[in-house]
DNA sequence: GTCTATACACCGATAGAC
DNA sequence: GTCTATCGGTGTATAGAC
């Protein structure tokens, strides 16, 4: 068994819950089944472990969405994976999820380097600035259509967080609003 | 001068900058230039001065919307006006909107009364529901409906925050997005 | 109401044995 | 690699004088 990602584990699960001010060290090594010791052998500070665990998840997050588009050319197709594929994500990974929300609003955000976050960010803007290039997106900046994609995410996952329904429900959801979400952004022909 | 006002002030500032964690009372007792001991003197606890800034500042923005709504019973101009007022509101007041996000995506939320918080959405959910009724929105969840107007909100503060304009500039944006939004949940005669 | 001084709990991180 | 034990620092909150 691997003690690192065991004590990575716990730790999102105590953070979501309580914080990362609510969760002390010596309690996830506790709740691991470790000691505080071991905590600090695998992360130097605190702080590397909850960063760590941000840059982690993002990536799998990330990952999710490459695989999903992979050898797509369609920008219909590829702002469909941008959007679908987290909230599919989300809902097999509500506390992974969750923990990058809170993580993203708080100070702890600037602790991760602007390049990092990039990372993610700019292949997306790539492809939404040749959308509007095309004229496939409507003529508007490609920052703003991004914000666009996110709010509409973020919609979407407090819904389904709030009003929980089957896989099927949900599904529809997620792919009818996904729709909504493409009548704002492109050009109707 | 009102002391209790100005800790609360100086609280704001610092919590935005640092996080509630990152804040010792200490430090914003010593930043409005007055004792720990005159601190605890106005707040029994610091969660009580974290969770009070949050009901005010809420209170606040609230009743910038129901001053502009004011009179109004048209469903559009109902939507424009919690739609808009917290944008422009957001444009004066950053900083109070920004410890809004914060506070809103942590653990901190729990601590306010969920009759508190509902306080705010249930008159614009009703506005939604007779909406829906009426054949003037979508028919649709009122409550994913209001989720869309949140997130579409969230995007668009996010937007102008990371990309400084000029007032009329920004006016521009938050009507034409507002158009955007009306068009995604409203039925087209 | 406001201050100074301080109690005292807690937490992050280290040292050193095994 | 993992543990136990513990240090030093920090932070909330209180006591009591003014």
């Amino acid at each position: 068994m691997d003690k690192k990602q065991h004590l990575l584990d716990t730790a999102l699960k105590l953070f979501v819950e309580f914080g990362f001010h609510g969760t002390p060290t010596a309690k996830i090594a506790k709740e691991a089944g470790l000691s505080s010791g071991t905590l600090f052998y695998f992360f130097s500070t605190k702080d590397e472990l909850v960063t760590s665990l941000y840059v982690d998840i993002k990536g799998k997050m990330t990952a999710a969405i490459m695989d999903d588009i992979e050898g797509e050319t369609s920008i219909k197709k590829l702002i469909e994976g941008y959007f679908k594929t987290p909230l599919f994500w989300a809902l097999n990974n509500p506390i992974e999820f969750s923990f990058t929300v809170q993580f993203s609003n708080s100070p702890y955000l600037n602790q991760v380097a602007a390049k990092e976050i990039d990372l993610h960010i700019a292949p997306f803007l790539t492809i939404l600035k040749r959308g509007v290039k095309e004229g496939t997106l409507k003529n508007i900046d490609p920052q703003l259509i991004f914000a666009l994609v996110r709010g509409h995410t973020f919609s979407i996952h407090q819904y389904l967080a709030e009003n929980p329904a089957d896989l099927e429900k949900q599904s529809k959801i997620i792919a009818e609003s996904f729709l909504m979400l493409w009548e704002m952004i492109a050009v109707h022909s």
